[in-house]
DNA sequence: TTCCGGAAAA
DNA sequence: TTTTCCGGAA
């Protein structure tokens, strides 16, 4: 690297004038970026794509002005206002961080005090720290990632290469204006040295750049070989009665945890038993494809006969499927409700009521 | 169909 | 250190 303060500077510069408008950030060269807000969609992007969350930002930051707002914010609504974004341990542990903000009074303003709380970690520390603080942290993304592997033409593959691309970077982060040159490199990742076909002909460092000296831009940063997906199968179970629906809330712990959910069987063919008695008939069957497994989910819907053994009962009134996360919307886009099988089917004299 | 992307638990 | 956690875009 010769002059990183070179390259820095001409970043900078680009940034100035091509910083992208997003409602969480403040313009560049300006200051008192709010900490809850840099916090809140830091951690949204956490695996998540810029434009699948400034809906969400705008919706939680309507609800919950203040980490204060947050903190006394009901668990399920919490859950059912980030279903559809992914990722639920994010919604929990944020929750966890809003609650443990609160209570030291505001956010801590160093890396090493972020870092200690719930759902925060290296990115998202270094993250708030430069961009809310003025912290001289080096901010590394998927985006910094492979800015740096191009710049400096690293042929490690990832993840292994993550510690040498980290020194690389922090060698490029300038001491004046840190929050700007982080969300600089995540800007000219995002938008110019994209993951294919990179614009390195409108590039602001493209004079730097050994990758593309050498033309191999754009097949950096390389990736050691992923393994491939098993296929898993499960079965869920849609039951009305009455104008009901049965749903549960899932375990804290483990996948899609602490979502809305309609019950169904493990993903590993575990046999588990219907919910309830009824007159289930499959109506299809749901693929959905998770970080490390594809599953086929049968959906059978039914009309309760009796009692049900798991799950709660709510009116379809109250019923809002976009508290679901994607599995289970896409299996109640199968569902009829009002083609269940009509009340007169039913055993006589069978209770229409039931508490799990 | 493949690729992309942070944190926490194991 | 490896594995477990989703949904959107190319």
């Amino acid at each position: 690297m010769r002059d990183p303060l070179v390259i820095s500077a001409e970043l900078l510069v680009w940034y100035d004038r091509h910083a992208r408008v997003l409602p969480w950030r403040v313009p560049p060269g300006g200051t008192g970026a709010d900490p809850y807000r840099v916090w809140l969609s830091e951690v949204m992007l956490q695996q998540t794509t810029v434009a699948a969350v400034k809906a969400y930002f705008e919706r939680f930051t309507l609800l919950w002005p203040t980490v204060q707002d947050l903190a006394g914010a009901e668990d399920a609504q919490v859950m059912a206002e980030w279903a559809g974004l992914g990722y639920y341990a994010r919604a929990r542990n944020l929750l966890a961080c809003a609650r443990a903000v609160a209570d030291l009074g505001g956010f801590p303003a160093t890396r090493e005090g972020l870092a200690a709380l719930p759902g925060i970690g290296p990115y998202t520390s270094a993250a708030i720290a430069a961009i809310a603080f003025d912290q001289p942290e080096t901010v590394v993304d998927g985006n910094v990632e492979r800015v740096a592997a191009r710049l400096f033409a690293v042929e490690t593959p990832l993840p292994a290469a993550k510690p040498e691309l980290t020194a690389l970077a922090a060698r490029l982060t300038p001491p004046q204006r840190p929050g700007d040159h982080a969300q600089a490199m995540m800007d000219l990742g995002a938008t110019i040295c994209t993951p294919r076909s990179p614009a390195c002909g409108i590039c602001p460092v493209m004079a730097h750049c050994e990758a593309r000296a050498s033309g191999i831009a754009a097949d950096l940063p390389r990736k050691a070989a992923k393994k491939p997906k098993p296929l898993r199968q499960g079965t869920v179970w849609i039951g009305f009665d009455a104008g009901r629906v049965l749903v549960e809330t899932r375990p804290d712990k483990g996948l899609l945890g602490g979502t809305l959910a309609f019950p169904s069987t493990g993903w590993d063919g575990s046999a588990l038993a219907a919910p309830a008695p009824a007159d289930w008939q499959e109506i299809g069957i749901v693929r959905h494809v998770f970080t490390h497994f594809a599953l086929d989910l049968a959906v059978m819907q039914g009309r309760l006969t009796g009692n049900a053994e798991r799950g709660t009962l709510v009116a379809l009134d109250d019923f809002r499927p976009t508290a679901l996360p994607g599995l289970m919307r896409k299996a109640w886009s199968l569902a009829r409700p009002e083609t269940a099988s009509p009340a007169t089917m039913r055993h006589a004299g069978k209770p229409s009521t039931n508490t799990p």
